[in-house]
RNA sequence: GGGUCGAUGUCCCGAGUGGCAAAGGGGACGGACUGUAAAUCCGUUGGGCACAGCCCUUCGCAGGUUCGAGUCCUGCUCGGCCCA
């Protein structure tokens, strides 16, 4: 059983945070954040606590690039972020970069986009938001679209909004920067979209801009510079710190193979978080999961005196967030099989099943039933005894496959699994 | 517009200058060891087959020279840098 109780339950999304103190919400609202500097770090918690203060409810956004459409975990803390504000009563927008869109954000990227259609947008826009609620309260998140009023813009507007950075502000940003030295191109359409992302806030009259800290530039800067000149009180940023992948390492994301997809199924969802070095644990709880300030400082402390083994804190990290993307059920079976499975080392109680016809070779299986990329990728797993059948390692790549009755069971690597049934 | 450099195994970086399915990394995958962790070690990393062998397809695009081209020649596309 689960010793910490979260945040809220998810099932009834029942807030228990309004009763804390405003340090209590500052550290809960600061939690994971990066700065990368510390007279900022004092500053925005200085500043937040004084808005915390005015006892209103703040409007907090953060902005999203509809730009596709399949999540993973590391899309959701901001959402998460969004979501305690949430909790503490605050007005939360849910930002679709509609527009901003059309350019695609160099602070992490240095390829352009694809141009997406309107409709590949709109479609994507919704399953993003779709998906968002599995963190978000649905009933407490406006959705808008920054079409809205980036659109209306005129060509002097922007030159008046440019008229407050300097080129040097630009390059000083590290990835441009970086881009500069190496005589890489920077496209001046790219320092554009620092203002449509600080004009979102002037926009909307922000009180609080989430983001992850590569958007530092964007939100500190641009963001609060633009609703300063505009007489607007300038926001504040929560940004958080960069979730990495299941390396542990480099940030999470989908090309480089190391994310957890939100849609993933809850069995492959709790092996991908065991995966996780032990290194990435405390970041994870601190991004990715409802746990509070105080519950994450008792992991911390049961980890370094080794009260707690890693592996079964680990387990409890998986259980988390399976529980937060499908049900504490669906999270007990996960663990049920990842133990079966990979701890005693049996089969998973469910598989899926592949028809055998005729009297096919063990590799023409793999490659039919798509277990391997190629009949070549096959014979190469035979070759470096990477694939069982029946709980027998195989060695000839043509060793016919006649399935019994009840079913037998091929294994390719260590979580590929098919029950052959005779056709 | 002129000059110059670059584009390599469709994950990335990167050698290669006439015999190449193409060095080396990284990543990924498989194996050993484990806690499906890390670290370490080993192996694999274009496709097909009658599989210690053979065939097909790969080095920006299109032609050409050659018995044979990633490698040489011509044109083109894209990009960097310098000059205008």
């Amino acid at each position: 059983m689960n010793a910490t109780s979260p945040l809220t339950s998810p099932r009834t999304g029942e807030s228990h945070t309004t009763s804390l103190s405003i340090d209590e919400q500052v550290a809960l609202l600061m939690q994971g954040t990066e700065y990368g500097d510390e007279q900022l770090t004092r500053n925005m918690a200085d500043e937040l606590r004084a808005r915390l203060a005015e006892s209103r409810p703040l409007r907090v956004y953060c902005g999203y690039d509809p730009t596709r459409s399949d999540l993973h975990l590391g899309h959701t803390v901001t959402m998460r972020k969004l979501r305690q504000f949430q909790e503490l009563g605050h007005e939360v927008t849910f930002l679709i970069g509609n527009y901003t869109s059309l350019i695609g954000d160099p602070s992490d990227k240095d390829k352009l986009r694809p141009l997406l259609t309107a409709e590949q947008i709109a479609e994507n826009a919704r399953t993003y938001a779709e998906q968002a609620y599995k963190i978000l309260d649905r009933e407490k998140t406006r959705i808008r679209y920054n079409a809205e009023w980036l659109s209306k813009l005129t060509f002097l507007d922007l030159i008046q909004m440019a008229q407050n950075f300097t080129v040097q502000q630009f390059l000083t940003r590290d990835n441009f920067a970086k881009r500069f030295e190496k005589g890489d191109a920077i496209y001046l359409h790219e320092t554009f979209y620092s203002l449509m992302q600080g004009y979102d806030a002037v926009a909307m009259e922000t009180d609080v801009q989430v983001g992850g800290s590569e958007q530092l530039f964007n939100i500190i800067t641009a963001g609060r510079k633009l609703q300063e000149v505009r007489g607007q009180k300038p926001q504040i940023g929560i940004l958080v710190g960069i979730l990495p992948g299941t390396d542990g390492v480099v940030r999470m994301s989908k090309s480089l193979g190391n994310h957890i997809p939100i849609l993933a199924a809850p069995e492959d969802m709790y092996g991908k978080v065991m995966s996780i070095p032990d290194m990435a644990m405390l970041i994870y709880f601190k991004l990715a999961t409802r746990y509070t300030p105080p519950q994450i400082q008792r992991i911390e402390t049961e980890l370094q005196t080794g009260a707690r083994h890693p592996r079964d804190v680990k387990m409890e990290l998986a259980r988390e967030i399976v529980s937060i993307f499908h049900d504490p059920d669906a999270a007990q079976r996960a663990e049920e099989q990842f133990r079966a499975v990979f701890q005693q080392h049996e089969l998973p109680h469910e598989m899926a099943t592949w028809t055998v016809t005729g009297s096919p070779t063990v590799v023409d299986v793999i490659a039919a039933a798509r277990l391997a990329s190629s009949k070549n990728e096959a014979r190469r797993l035979i070759a470096g005894g990477g694939v069982s059948l029946g709980g027998r390692k195989v060695d000839d790549p043509f060793e016919i496959v006649s399935p019994v009755a009840e079913g037998i069971v091929l294994q390719v690597g260590k979580r590929r699994f098919v029950r052959l049934m005779p056709g």
